[in-house]
DNA sequence: CCTATACTGAACCACATGGTTCAGTACTAC
DNA sequence: GTAGTACTGAACCATGTGGTTCAGTATAGG
């Protein structure tokens, strides 16, 4: 099971690591475009650009289809679900490994201070 | 301030892009380990391992401390809070997108259904 | 039919990535 | 002090990435 989405994780994170694709998602989240509009708007050649769709294509972040001459982009089915629910778990694991060490540091002082009480007998 | 993330975003997103690294964060969760532990549960060279740490490390994840011959890799200060807020504020941008969709095929329903009633009379 | 537009694909480029080996260096422990 | 452990760094390798140019193909419009 977690063994499924591995490939998946690798191809949309490696997808979300790049600022240009964070910002084509972000463009096609306003509204559907053309390759060519996504390439001005990004300032950079359309092959250049159709590459980077191409790997959004692949995450399954964003669909494209042709009519005509014109390739339309728009968000694709999968929304980041699972990235965001592998992140928030993360996170859990993360504050809890922190909660673990500020009970270290409580358990110290608790004991410091018992020691101090101790010593003022 | 969206410009001042951009970098973060890619080592971040690009530090999560790779199994082998998340492996490493999981496994840091539950307890620090050195770089020869780490290569060993990944089936890895050290350095090999060490490459992996160094991108964590460079992604603000991870910090490591050299004591004696041994370096112990522990979870570092970031806990991917702007990564998920990123791809919470993007769920949002998406979603809002879909229901703009729903509320278009809302309409289309309900001009076929004043269509066909006028008919119908 | 002709021209401009929109994309596509192949080829190239410099540089990054994910891994390795090999030859150190520095520390631990007997 | 010597043997083994743990890491480090340089060098290498194959492959991937982010971009380009150039030469197409296909469609739109007059």
């Amino acid at each position: 099971m977690v063994q499924y989405y591995q490939g998946q994780f690798d191809s949309s994170f490696g997808a979300l690591s790049d600022a240009t694709r964070r910002g084509v998602l972000e463009q096609l989240a306003r509204e559907d475009a053309s390759i060519t509009a996504l390439a001005e708007r990004f300032q950079m050649t359309l092959t250049g650009m159709k590459k980077h769709v191409g790997v959004l294509e692949q995450a399954g972040l964003v669909t494209t289809e042709k009519v005509g001459r014109v390739r339309t982009c728009k968000l694709g089915g999968r929304g980041l679900e699972e990235e965001a629910a592998w992140i928030e778990r993360y996170r859990q694991l993360w504050s809890a490994r922190f909660d673990e060490l500020d009970a270290v540091v409580e358990e110290l002082k608790r004991k410091e201070k018992k020691a101090r009480s101790t010593n003022e007998k």
